[in-house]
DNA sequence: TTTTATAAATGTATTAAATACATTTAATAT
DNA sequence: ATATTAAATGTATTTAATACATTTATAAAA
């Protein structure tokens, strides 16, 4: 639509128009959601997104990011709209439609204090509590389509150091997925993408033999992520 | 977000919100797409999606669903969304973010004169002339959605009639994928989904054989997608 | 009535990918 | 030296994807 153009220009009431983040991090165990409890009322002491309205000078997907940045800390994080919730009666409070859009991060590199000072947490996906309004919808559509996503693009790779080991991978995907796979096919399967490079340090945090470390070739995987893959699990 | 929230509930100007329709319909030959001249300045007699703004009393969802009845007479059409474009530019006119959403129809059920009314046209897909605004940006996304979700859902069914051959429903995925599939092979992984019923009637628009009519089982059919299938092509 | 023309329909062999499954290895701690 | 434990490895089987050529049913033309 161009502004102008619109027979409904002149009757049309403010709408307000917001972005919800959903945030994923894995800390190389399991998936987890930031959340953070609301100070103010309504729906003081309620977990909630965390989100913002759009701001004049801002694009929707700027107004994810800054948020993203004043709570973690972190720049250049991968995120993705989602999608929108537009229905009327969706706040009680105004008319207000918001853009769900959701980013991976690895926790380790968010900004521990920052998060504090904003009081949220990190919580565990397969127990979420109520969150105010339709936030539980709206991390239930961006799971769904994290997991889809994954099936196609290398996407999980977003949420891992730069240095990882294959179970740790393979922990990432079970996360994201809520199932277990066999090890011996995973690892044949990722190693088969053709997108890693093992280095000769070990990990050995997790087993006494250690598990040795990988990278990823950037070159090969952005050529990957080009060209689609189909990466069932 | 709770608009009474928000530290910027104050100091958000209006932002208009729209929402404009990527309307992809089948002929049985080839998909193309509704498009339309506009009448007024600016970008008057330049081709352009068909939207709105989004009114006061609906939903996101049900502004595209009133576009689409107004310009072609159809209801409970299918309809999916894209994305949201919300740059700060985008639209000289004023600051104006859209939701670009995308409906599969068969052409032979529109409301012709209806659709003559508003001048609007159907247009290949692959001479697609320039159009207004980010509008181009808009097709391509959503054909690319398209295209995606076909390849995981039989979705473009929903582009066919009741009755229908096999080799018209080849005729739709070469033209959502823009390439040839072996007939052969075609044929066997359709029939392999299990979803078809084969009826004693034949087509003979196409040939002095004639082609057997098809149709959908809806019970199997909605299992199929339920469960979510791959169907690659 | 025979012949011609044409899209529709069918089958098989080959290759590639997904799955199922059990043992050995490397290192630390006892 | 032994016990312990996660990491690493290989093979056989099943399933799905691909490549490819001929026959069939019918209408129209001769």
């Amino acid at each position: 639509m161009s502004a102008e153009q619109s027979n409904f220009y002149s009757t049309q009431d403010k709408i307000l128009i917001a972005t919800d983040c959903i945030i994923f991090g894995f800390d190389n165990q399991s998936i987890k959601l930031l959340i953070f409890k609301r100070i103010v009322d309504p729906f003081a002491g309620e977990w909630s997104l965390i989100g913002s309205f759009v701001q004049n000078n801002e694009s929707v997907t700027n107004a994810a990011k800054r948020v993203l940045t004043e709570i973690t800390g972190l720049e250049n994080v991968f995120m993705q709209q989602s999608q929108v919730y537009g229905a009327v009666e969706r706040d009680p409070g105004a008319r207000c439609i918001t853009v769900g859009q959701y980013a991976l991060i690895r926790i380790e590199d968010q900004d521990i204090e920052l998060v504090e000072k904003h009081g949220a947490v990190w919580h565990d996906l397969d127990e979420m509590p109520n969150l105010v309004l339709d936030h539980n919808q709206l991390v239930e559509d961006a799971l769904s389509q994290l997991r889809l996503k994954a099936s196609y693009q290398p996407i999980g790779f977003e949420l891992l150091p730069e240095k990882f080991t294959i179970p740790s991978l393979q922990r990432l995907y079970e996360s994201i997925y809520q199932k277990k796979f066999d090890d011996r096919n995973f690892r044949k399967k990722i190693i088969a993408l053709d997108v890693l490079t093992k280095l000769d340090e070990k990990d050995k945090s997790t087993s006494k033999k250690g598990a040795f470390l990988y990278k990823f070739n950037r070159r090969k995987y952005d050529r990957l992520v080009e060209k689609g893959i189909n990466f069932k699990l």
